[in-house]
DNA sequence: CCTGCCTTTTTGTCTGGACTTGAAAATCAT
DNA sequence: ATGATTTTCAAGTCCAGACAAAAAGGCAGG
């Protein structure tokens, strides 16, 4: 008999979609709703607190929760790593080291790393393949002033994302989406016409404030990133 | 001196990346932790709740609570009305409708929609602008046995993603994202060469386990979906 | 009319206690 | 041993009551 914050929610869901309260209109203060569903108001305040996170309703402070007027959409992905979305569909995961380099860092991703000039930082290029076929190209420079460990690492077994994930497990990361076209040397990698549409996929990580790796994914021809909800 | 929920999630979070608590460790009960924050549980929970919701941690129940191995990484990004996201720039946000028909829906579509042979759908090609530059070329198709009043609607001046929004608020969704080339229709309407790279958003939305609506979204060349965290 | 202060309303958070649920572990019966 | 059953433990949820904090609205003084 006791409505649980799921019965709350759903039920408040139920009636925001079924258009019973509609966009924009104020729903009843916590303290009601808690006597109408025989619940404490924690109870409702947890179900109405999750709608709110959902981006279903808005919530102010002495203005009382109304239902958005333009449902808020978000898209959340799943960022896997890469060994395990590949073994997850059961084709044979390999990994292939392109080229690896200690260079001076490039005015672009100076730029972008805000790096001081001058500053050494590791290039690596390298291939993960599914079943043989290239499955996604990454370019990856990583700041040595801050991860002096990088100059000796080896990455001919193993890529750089699983060593720096042991390395800074947990940090600030911008992501990016774009579409570029394949260049020669991406067409050979992923055995794909030069011109071809590619998605790609761009991460900046910072840990304290300064700027770590930066690395750019491109994925193989046709890939497509779902979500759903 | 007392400690708030938000407290106790960043000293955890901290004792996490500081490498204090390594990936795969035990963390202390919820009744351990409130001991030694001088809290209650409920208050420790919601922390390690959230921990857990943002992937840094797995809970199991008689199990305990543990860093996770591979911190799971998800990336949200907000799906913008598309007028606001323009007029939030500063710029001038213009409409206009290419192509409108009525017709029976081609086999691709009754496949990914789930149509009855036969069904008559609506299909329509709009270009939202920016200052006067073409931003994204939306091809949106409607399923008019679900949705008849899209037979009547008039979509000349504002575009279909508004009117939908007023019919079926909150839905269920599937986007998908990829890289497309840009054929000679796409590109005399983006205004760009054709073979061009570009970023494309599908949507697939679905009421009461019904397909509503599937659109294409093509992004003006050289667009970002950016977010970080 | 405007400005700053106070009151009131509503959500936000916390407490300490309780019961529920899921799953691992231990026990028992075959 | 092996499979079924019970125990046990940690997280999951709930409650009733309390105080905190933001913000809208009203009031008073200039």
């Amino acid at each position: 008999m006791t409505a649980t914050y799921r019965d709350i929610k759903s039920d408040i869901l139920g009636k925001i979609t079924r258009g019973e309260w509609t966009p924009g209109s104020l729903i009843p203060g916590e303290l009601e709703l808690a006597e109408t569903y025989g619940s404490a108001r924690a109870t409702v305040n947890r179900a109405m607190r999750e709608l709110a996170e959902e981006g279903i309703i808005e919530r102010k402070r002495k203005s009382g929760s109304r239902v958005r007027l333009t449902p808020l959409r978000q898209a959340r992905f799943d960022i896997p790593v890469i060994r395990r979305e590949i073994e997850e569909q059961g084709r044979a995961y390999r990994y292939a080291l392109v080229r690896s380099e200690v260079v001076e860092a490039p005015e672009w991703l100076r730029a972008r790393l805000a790096l001081q000039p001058g500053s050494q930082v590791r290039h690596l290029v390298c291939l993960h393949l599914a079943d043989g076929t290239p499955w996604q190209h990454e370019d990856r420079w990583i700041n040595l002033a801050l991860l002096p460990q990088a100059l000796a690492a080896d990455f001919s077994a193993s890529g750089p994302t699983e060593w720096l994930m042991s390395q800074i497990p947990f940090s600030a990361v911008e992501i990016s989406i774009s579409a570029t076209a394949a260049d020669a040397a991406l067409a050979a990698h992923l055995d794909c016409a030069a011109g071809e549409p590619l998605l790609m996929t761009e991460r900046s990580t910072r840990w304290n404030d300064q700027m770590v790796t930066y690395v750019r994914l491109v994925h193989r021809p046709g890939h497509r990133m779902t979500t759903r909800y």
